[in-house]
DNA sequence: AAAGAATACTACCCGTTAATAGTTTTGTCA
DNA sequence: TGACAAAACTATTAACGGGTAGTATTCTTT
């Protein structure tokens, strides 16, 4: 979806082509660093941008070497573009990877939890490290908005250390709850509800 | 991605048919809220699973009702499920939406990006309120799991939260920074590399 | 007959990657 | 001077994995 309204918001300033728009989008958001997009995306992204009719072909520029084909923002498009800005970020799904290991490493005793936690730790410690690392290499003179990319990640990181901590001092209890069983239903019509 | 390995996880214990596994999938790690797994998906990724070779069909029950095609996990499941066990979580993406979607405001001029922040900070506040009303819905006694999976989520909405707050009070200072450029690289054949 | 559980499938969208292909510019070396 | 290497420039096609929407068939109970 990202990528979807960030080609919009570049087309929203002139008309460009593909190769164009991906030089823009990795200035603007991966110094080489962190977000890599490939060319590829940028094409398909805008075949379906334009078949959704929020970007429209507009010429075919020639200037040495292969065609540019040169994409422009329609009316639609520009509409989508103000609702995403003037829209909220969802958060990302509870979809939680490493909280469903946990889970499953208790649930089927096909893996030690403790170890699964101490796993995850050192991971995140690792990751921690790399990102502080990476975080020094920008120039808070003129690359302040990278490092505050990095210094949101690190939050999280640091976050996610403390949860793990918490829930390691608790995992016992957990262990010693009932596990959860599919809930079975009744079949056939239901009885006529009588409400609580 | 953990899907995937959820229902293998799954199958490790025994063998078991597609809306057994997505009504198991629903008591381990959605207790009827957050994880939302549609049945579709099961199949889905089932059909992948199959295809991979991590899983093959064993045999076709039948017990009132349509018939009920019986997965069992392969030793290459096996396989992959001790891997996933043993391996850290991938830190998601640094593909930040709310990121990209401020820089742009920043580089295009298309929307204000206090207002693009003020949007998010009442989401992260609606969100934060949401989810801690929900985690009181949840018995400490019987489900602790459910609710560490909230806290994690509350975590980092706060955390969220704090970022916000850095990046306001200095976001003078990134518009001040100039844009950054596509940067232009010289064709050609390099001039032969002398190294530092 | 109504209603919903039990069980499954297909078609599709979106983000993403891998691989490929042709043109132009420029440095290097014989 | 000319041949070639190397890389930028520009784009396309095929495919995969996660995920959703929608539908279809039976069976059981009220």
């Amino acid at each position: 979806m990202s990528v979807r309204n960030a080609l919009l918001g570049l087309l929203a300033q002139r008309p460009r082509h593909g190769y164009e728009l991906h030089a823009a989008f990795e200035a603007v958001v991966g110094g080489e660093e962190n977000w890599d997009v490939k060319p590829s995306q940028i094409y398909t992204t805008l075949a379906r941008l334009q078949e959704s009719g929020l970007v429209e072909e507009e010429s075919v520029g020639q200037g040495g070497g292969p065609e540019k084909r040169i994409y422009a923002i329609t009316r639609a498009g520009r509409h989508a573009l103000v609702e995403w800005f003037s829209s909220g970020v969802a958060r990302e799904h509870q979809r939680d990877e490493f909280f469903i290991k946990l889970i499953l490493s208790l649930a089927t005793g096909e893996a030690n939890p403790r170890k699964v936690i101490q796993t995850q730790r050192a991971k995140l410690y690792q990751d921690l490290h790399d990102m502080t690392a990476q975080r020094n290499h920008f120039d808070p003179k003129t690359e302040l908005a990278q490092i505050f990319l990095f210094d949101k990640a690190i939050m999280h990181l640091e976050a996610d250390l403390r949860w793990l901590d918490m829930i390691e001092s608790r995992i016992d209890e957990v262990k010693r709850q009932p596990l959860p069983e599919p809930e079975v239903k009744p079949r056939g019509r239901p009885k006529k509800e009588v409400r609580s």
